[in-house]
DNA sequence: TATCCTTTTGCCAGTCACTTGCATTTAGCG
DNA sequence: CGCTAAATGCAAGTGACTGGCAAAAGGATA
């Protein structure tokens, strides 16, 4: 199984129409190293492919798991593929790296958000957790001095 | 010492002029139980105070630390006073709650951002950390049910 | 393979938080 | 009081993102 076939399968999984748009697009976020946000994907995908659809494709993507998001220290959002090679490593909830000078956001795999933080005890019963981020803001190694 | 010299004082101790607008602001945002948007405090500030001048006084402040700001669901800053009553709760990091049903957002001064979080280990020494955002997202209970 | 229906796409325009530039006013100092 | 750097107001712009609607296309069914 290729990573065509393996792309095309998580649409189908997810019970999604397999489209071109939505191949390119998991296609584009899949093989991007860092998250990547919208515009980013729209410039990936230089041909003629409407911005608009790019933006409520990656909206769909991420309803359906495929693609998880975190905040930019801009505000706009970054997205990353939920499954890398093998794993779903959105199963584990993970930490994020958000560079305050070049704006890149990385998943931090090895640092996991804690259970003890995701529904923090302190909290009370009346709140309906759904989920918690973590998010560690600092100079990444490519923009450090 | 009544709240309002306090604000005053605030300004001076960050080196900051005592003008109208920022009194203004500080005194909004600090009488605010809930952190506060930037259009939140706009309207609170009916009279006619330009709403650029707003968002320019939020970043000053926001940079003096005399408030801190996360962002809420929908990605705007939401602004928090430092100094609440005597003591100034930015000095020890806490999470945020941020309700997605509402857009509210809520500081959880009970729940600490734990030390190992702000500096992971597991991160390396080439990335340069300035500090961990740690934000619970869920429902409150005003819009539970 | 032809047909039908629902979903998706493209293009329009619009919203909303936030910023930039520049001229005017003002705080705080001597 | 008068001076100067800093703060304010106003006009316009940026950029991420959304809503509406008509045209196109996926995919199940016959």
């Amino acid at each position: 199984m290729n990573r065509e076939d393996s792309i095309g399968e998580q649409l189908r999984d997810a019970g999604l129409r397999r489209t071109p748009v939505r191949l390119a697009v998991l296609r584009a976020v899949t093989s991007s190293r860092a998250p990547l946000g919208a515009p980013d994907v729209i410039r990936r995908l230089a041909d003629g492919t409407d911005a608009v659809t790019v933006y409520r494709t990656l909206n769909t993507l991420a309803e359906h798991k495929l693609l998880h998001r975190v905040r930019g220290d801009d505000g706009a959002w970054r997205y990353a593929a939920t499954a890398v090679g093998q794993r779903q490593h959105q199963e584990h909830p993970h930490a994020h790296f958000v560079c305050d000078t070049c704006g890149g956001v990385e998943c931090l795999d090895r640092v996991p958000v804690p259970d003890e933080l995701v529904r923090p005890k302190d909290l009370g019963r009346r709140y309906d957790v759904t989920y918690a981020e973590l998010v560690v803001h600092g100079v990444c190694p490519k923009c450090h001095d």
